[in-house]
RNA sequence: GCACCCGUAGCUCAGCUGGAUAGAGCGUUUGACUUCGAAUCAAAAGGUCGCAGGUUCGAGUCCUGCCGGGUGCACCA
């Protein structure tokens, strides 16, 4: 179990006592007690709102009725006699408001010296959760919408590795599908290319228009070419013809145009890593859809399906010749089939059915595994695998790979049927494991707002003006590429550090610029909860003041500020103060005294937002909301800023509230910093 | 037609398993740098929580029905 915090633990001492005072006092076992903050701080740190509840279940049981402020003053004394408990009062129809001794708590909060490197005991005996995320089609370069799947999957990632849990980050490679088809039609038919002028066009690219940014276009190209030139035309028959084939080819592999593909597709993954990477996104494995072909894991899913009669033959109707899995999600009509077809009446496997073979392994249920060989090793020593179907490339130091107990997939919400399927199919080949285990992460697109449309030179229609956003293509080309986005913030960072820092090298400049950068992108992503479509815009994205990763950094930049310039000598004396607190009564007497004067409530307010942090993160996993932290990181910084603007820490003169104020300052500068670097946001020196 | 998601301040969005007086950011107006950094802070204005019923001691939150918007329902992935 995870190191429980000062304040949970509280929560689940009081919690008890309540259970138990219902039990011992009215008779009633209750199952869950609910536990809030009250809005404001003169009505106490938590509230118990279980004497409404009370009053009705003691109705049901004894046909008496009581009230339940009466009910409330009965249980009060259980609370009070909890260490930590101050007062406990009974308020408004029947609160029971509990008050925390602020001198106890915040020697307490202080003296939990672990901030970011608090271990998780020993997440290695944790069962496996497994992440998938980003998975982008590996034929052109990533855009903004790629970006909000990946940054969400890695914050997600890192709020449950902050709760304790082991986890492993997959990222799927479908190299062999029809976008990378698309854009291998492209080297061959547009440009006449074989793999060796491919080859020396990548090398001769300039880096900042490279392999990626070039493909981009000549996706966009072949989506033209095969509507002849018309982009709102019909696709020519003979020209999907050429698809098919590269498809074909593809899939059957050992032959120049798999080869080609291999190549393209291999080399853009290495790009979409590189975009990753300057973002902090990192993963463990690449399982390539190569493989599931290759190894024959359709075929061991297949079989398992057919036995335990999930999915059946259709031998008339529409479906004649096809494989199907029966659902109920919607009504099947003339014009909509309410089956999903999982193999074709040519007997090629639909994107489902390779889906429910891939689930089944990360599962650990599918009875078959990849071979695996080194993709790239990241500066510190981290490892990437990428999957192979060649057993002589396998290395044996490879870890163990899928067999997790949750998979969380991290996918558009577009995909939901799909998904849907994929978990009933998994479910009902295995009951034991039930469909809880697959979690389809879903998220809302990011479509481009009319003015961002128009900053990028986008023609629209009168229709596509009135409406609230414009959904982007790669087909068509309309997007916003990553790359070029995070160079865009990071221009403007640069042109804010140098305004402020001039004395910095160009190096030093560069790095902060870099950081801003990732904190403004990382937290404009992740502040939108996952089912609110992003409208972007670029005067928001390109932000640093408001509700930005900016302004939480600079709150954490100005508390480090602080104790850049604190003495020493001032700062060791309140700490041993602070802690002096914990064990003799006349410290903590004087530290009430700072509590208990005019400006005591706001400072215990933001004492308690800080001790709040695992609560949050805990949440943000359950939830598995990352926007629930990204909030909660806003809200501290900006309470921190406010503290910032009313006291003069290094000025104070008195001693005692000077460490108040320094044991304030340090406990929320820890908890801002741990709550932006579980999003992925590092807080730099200056800026 | 069916399924899922969404309607909260001028705009964009929060609102945890139902709880006390519905909150932020942007925008608008007005103030605050001789101070640990103004990428900051303060104040003002702005609401029939789409509409109508229901459940409950209590509903923005749960249920039903409408209205409005988005997405999906491929032998594409």
């Amino acid at each position: 179990m995870n190191t429980r915090s000062t304040l949970l633990n509280l929560h689940a001492q009081l919690r008890e006592r309540v259970r138990q005072a219902a039990q011992e006092q009215f008779n009633i076992a209750l199952e869950q007690i609910p536990l809030e903050v009250p809005p404001r701080v003169e009505l106490g740190d938590v509230a118990f709102p279980i004497a409404f509840e009370l009053a009705k279940r003691i109705r049901q049981a004894t046909g008496s009725s009581r009230a339940p402020r009466q009910i409330a003053d009965i249980l009060r004394p259980a609370l009070e006699t909890v260490e930590g408990v101050e007062r406990v009062e009974v308020a408004g129809a029947g609160y029971l408001n509990v008050f925390f001794d602020r001198a106890r708590l915040l020697a307490e909060l202080f003296s939990e010296k672990r901030s970011s490197t608090r271990p998780a005991a020993e997440p290695e005996a944790r069962p496996k959760r497994i992440v998938e995320h980003t998975n982008i089609n590996p034929n052109k370069a990533a855009h903004i919408g790629h970006l909000r799947n990946a940054v969400l999957g890695d914050a997600f990632v890192r709020i449950l590795r902050a709760a304790g849990e082991r986890v492993e980050v997959q990222n799927y490679i479908d190299n062999t599908g029809v976008q990378v088809a698309d854009t291998v039609v492209g080297f061959i038919h547009l440009e006449g290319m074989a793999l060796s002028d491919v080859r020396a066009l990548d090398q001769s690219l300039p880096v900042d228009r490279p392999f990626d940014y070039y493909c981009w276009d000549l996706y966009a190209r072949v989506g033209l070419f095969y509507r002849n030139g018309d982009p709102d035309g019909p696709e020519d028959p003979e020209k999907l013809r050429l698809r098919a084939e590269v498809l074909h080819a593809i899939e059957k592999g050992d032959n120049e145009i798999a080869e080609l593909a291999d190549y393209v597709s291999m080399r853009i993954v290495e790009c979409h890593l590189k975009t990753m990477e300057r973002l902090g996104i990192r993963y463990d494995v690449l399982p390539r859809e190569s493989e599931i072909l290759h190894l024959h894991f359709w075929e061991r899913a297949f079989e398992r399906l057919k036995a335990a009669g999930v999915i059946r033959y259709e031998t008339e109707g529409r479906n004649a010749g096809c494989w199907v899995m029966p659902t109920d999600l919607h009504l099947g009509t003339e014009e909509h089939e309410a089956d999903k077809i999982l193999v074709r009446s040519n007997g090629t496997v639909t994107y489902a059915g390779k889906d429910i073979a891939y689930q089944l392994w990360k599962l650990g249920l599918l009875g078959l595994d990849f071979y695996y060989k080194p993709f790239r090793t990241y500066p510190d020593g981290h490892r990437v695998w990428v999957t192979t179907s060649d057993a002589r490339e396998h290395d044996p130091a490879a870890p163990k790979f899928g067999g997790g107990t949750i998979v969380y997939n991290v996918i558009d919400s577009r995909q939901s049927y799909t998904q849907e399927v994929v978990k009933r199919a998994v479910a009902a080949l295995a009951p034991e494991v039930g469909a809880d285990a697959s979690v389809h992460l879903a998220y809302e697109m990011v479509a481009l707002s009319p003015a961002a449309c128009e900053e990028l030179g986008i023609e629209l229609s009168e229709e596509d003006r009135a409406r609230p956003f414009v959904e982007m293509s790669g087909r068509k080309g309309l997007g916003v590429k990553a790359d070029d986005l995070i160079d865009q913030l990071e221009a403007g960072a640069l042109g804010e550090v140098e305004a402020r820092h001039a004395d910095l090298t160009e190096e030093e400049k560069r790095a902060v610029a870099h950081e801003i950068a990732v904190g403004a992108l990382r937290y404009f992503l992740l502040k939108w909860t996952r089912n609110s479509v992003i409208a972007f815009d670029f005067k928001e994205a390109l932000s640093f003041d408001g509700e930005t990763g900016p302004y939480c950094q600079y709150a954490a930049v100005r508390a480090g500020s602080i104790f850049r310039k604190l003495d020493p000598e001032v700062r060791e004396r309140a700490a041993t103060m602070i802690e002096d607190a914990l064990r003799n009564g006349e410290t903590a007497d004087l530290l009430r005294r700072v509590f208990a004067s005019e400006s005591g409530d706001e400072l215990w307010t933001l004492v308690m937002l800080a001790a709040r942090l695992e609560e949050v993160i805990a949440q943000a996993a359950t939830a598995a909301e990352p926007a629930h932290l990204a909030k909660y990181a806003f809200q501290l910084a900006k309470a921190f800023n406010l503290f910032y603007h009313r006291h003069r820490i290094i000025g104070e003169e008195d001693a005692v509230k000077q460490a108040v104020l320094i044991a304030i300052a340090d406990l929320v500068r820890r908890r801002l910093t741990e709550a932006l670097n579980t999003l992925g946001i590092s807080v730099p020196e200056r800026m």
